[in-house]
DNA sequence: TAAATAGCGACCGACGGTCGGTTTGTAAAG
DNA sequence: CTTTACAAACCGACCGTCGGTCGCTATTTA
């Protein structure tokens, strides 16, 4: 058998090569069902030039995780370092930020979702919800802070505070699941109202929560669920709406 | 090499052996950690006769969910069915059995947390979480209804309103983790007062988010956080306070 | 040129799942 | 009551695939 014409690289390119073709796999596939086979393949290493860089699958993922971390973080972080007249300018730039990370190609990431809600694929989805919140609880936190610090809030702590509400930012997840099992455009229609709603409220509980006035907190763009249903009608049903 | 003894059994009843004994060694050792020779060890029965009552490993998880489902409706659902003075009542009368239903040997479940909240066994905790919000949505989602139809509530849609307030009533479960993480008896402590606050937080955001007077949703039992912590410093720590 | 490091791929054990065959319960026929 | 016949419960050897190991080679670096 021949031996693969080898190709040497420095450690970080490597190492930041094969995350990158395991991202890929990963979030089109899922974790499980992407063999180390494809990831070797797909980077056009060995198994062992593989082993020498990760101990094991599980690390890989951790690293994806660990990277998406720290770039979500580099881009909130900023926010903290500029100057806001007041303490409310300071929360309603978080949240532009927030915004722009999140639904920066909302829909392209339409079937980044269809896997994650699978079964097969909870384990993906708990540990990518776990970096999320992981990447956002702290910078979060530090913005309620500033609010107590400032007299703006009253909260018993603002870590908690935090937690619970980028916990309830996430509620409208559970709808898009039930969007993404459809069986007939009725029920979708239906279901993308609920995600609205759900997004709605999202905003006046953690306003409420805080102790805002309502309004001030949006976490969604506008026609983020209009858009979603769209995405999602285009890809369970044919024009003349029955199911694919 | 000498067939074992055979023990036939009415199908019904095999299932149910193999889903108790299953979820035994799934809450304790985890999904992908239990084999299926564990399985089959602790029921006593071959894997011929085992596939001749689940399609595969996970049709057995999938049984085990279903089954917590059915059981936590069973539940629930008499409280539906009871006559109370005003619509206030049913809302109290709902969180007591939900109440009775989850601190149910609250701190005996402490190993299953353990186990739960490690990043290998994400797929578990995701499914379960799941079930439990199937379990309760459609339930809670009544009552509310009933609110709205007695003018005691104002929502913009019963189940949405619901399943928020579910997601809500799991957030002291990041903190949970956190706790069982902790790496010294002072953080310990720290955490758990967090935990604390933020079961009294879940309270005040729900009753916020329905525009109940304060004080109305109580989800888990007084002295749930010290109980817990309690357990977890048992759990990690010698007498003498340091990490075992 | 020697030591360190990046890479190779045959190989391994464990896993979930299959399959041809065997045993057992049961109910109708003799 | 016995025989027969059939479905369903069960058995366990076997299979393909997977993640991971290991002895080795090729390349880079000091």
């Amino acid at each position: 058998m021949k031996k693969e014409k080898r190709t040497n690289m420095k450690p970080d390119e490597r190492r930041s090569q094969l995350l990158d073709c395991a991202q890929l796999l990963f979030f089109t596939k899922g974790f499980e069902e992407t063999t180390m086979q494809d990831i070797l393949a797909s980077a056009g290493v060995s198994k062992g030039g593989f082993y020498h860089h990760f101990k094991s699958k599980d690390e890989l993922l951790e690293g994806i995780l660990n990277r998406f971390v720290d770039q979500t973080q580099a881009a909130l972080r900023p926010v903290l370092e500029q100057d806001f007249p007041t303490w409310i300018d300071l929360y309603h730039a978080y949240f532009d930020v927030l915004r722009a990370q999140m639904s920066d190609g909302a829909r392209a990431r339409l079937p980044l979702f269809v896997m994650m809600f699978q079964d097969r694929n909870a384990a993906l989805q708990q540990r990518m919800s776990d970096a999320i919140h992981i990447a956002n609880v702290e910078i979060f936190a530090e913005v309620l802070r500033r609010g107590i610090r400032s007299g703006d809030l009253t909260l018993p702590d603002a870590e908690v505070a935090a937690g619970l509400a980028l916990k309830i930012g996430t509620s409208h997840q559970d709808w898009m699941r039930k969007a993404l099992r459809s069986v007939s455009l009725a029920e979708l229609v239906t279901t993308g109202q609920q995600i609205d709603i759900s997004l709605q409220l999202q905003g006046i509980v953690i306003d409420r929560m805080l102790g805002l006035p309502e309004g001030n907190t949006r976490i969604r763009e506008e026609g983020f669920a209009e858009d979603m249903t769209a995405g999602i009608k285009e890809l369970l049903f044919d024009e003349d709406g029955t199911l694919k």
